[in-house]
DNA sequence: ATCTGTATTCTACAAGTATAGAATACAGAT
DNA sequence: ATCTGTATTCTATACTTGTAGAATACAGAT
């Protein structure tokens, strides 16, 4: 059933839930999401549950169980995912051209002082 | 039917489209979106015309009939869909944490080179 | 051994998306 | 007036996504 394609962009609910679970110290359980999601996204349990085990589909999270409950761990990182997915934006969006996603990004609504802090960012980050 | 909605992502087959329009000059035939499709991503006649109507359906494009066929033009422009989009990255993936965002845009696969070409575009596109 | 509350799985359904064959409409040729 | 080729619309299928009720399973109480 299983799709294995990491690279492939989450949609809008699955992501909610992913951000949830990032957002916790794993393994993460039920209620913990539950409660992350509280304020973002607030869903039913057997919602959650069928999109948990979509994410297990796809192999973003493993579900290991414990007697009654089970316990979540995100196979993939927070931070690989945003990688990926900017790689993707400035490919498939901006079709790589650099100078097309710095337009991007200063058309965003983004202010003088923001974009600052930005390149500041990237000069350092990039050392 | 429409459900005029500019700021939703488009997915990704509506995407493709969008970018051929966008690569051709307004206003445009089926035969130049298809011919700029060819390369990235052909599909059938009827396929094409199907995307073409969901698109006008969102308001991203108006269909003008001249007898035998039709003219398309982008009523969103490719410069403000990717501003949007950037927008919506940053706030729904990173957050709308720039210190995140600037790290996954370091951790993206892109050089140092790259990187510093970023910096400058911001700066100069900045002002 | 039975009851009970809750965790998990099954099942379901409405939209939305990707794709395209069948049917139709119509301008130009004869 | 009819034929013909092509442009457009109708119809259709399969898959994905969002959402959740119904059914089940099971640990702990009695």
């Amino acid at each position: 059933m299983q799709k294995r394609d990491a690279m492939r962009r989450l949609p809008d609910g699955e992501l909610e839930v992913m951000q949830a679970i990032w957002a916790c110290t794993p393994p993460v359980s039920r209620a913990d999401i539950d409660a992350q999601l509280r304020d973002t996204h607030p869903m039913a349990q057997t919602t959650l549950l069928t999109v948990l085990t979509r994410l297990a589909d796809k192999g973003f999270v493993r579900i290991d169980k414990e007697g009654r409950s089970a316990r979540y761990t995100p196979l993939i990182s927070r931070q690989s995912y945003l990688a990926q997915q900017s790689r993707r934006f400035l490919d498939k969006l901006c079709g790589g051209s650099l100078p097309t996603f710095a337009a991007a990004l200063c058309d965003s609504g983004l202010s003088r002082e923001e974009l600052d802090e930005l390149r500041t960012l990237l000069e350092r980050d990039g050392l």
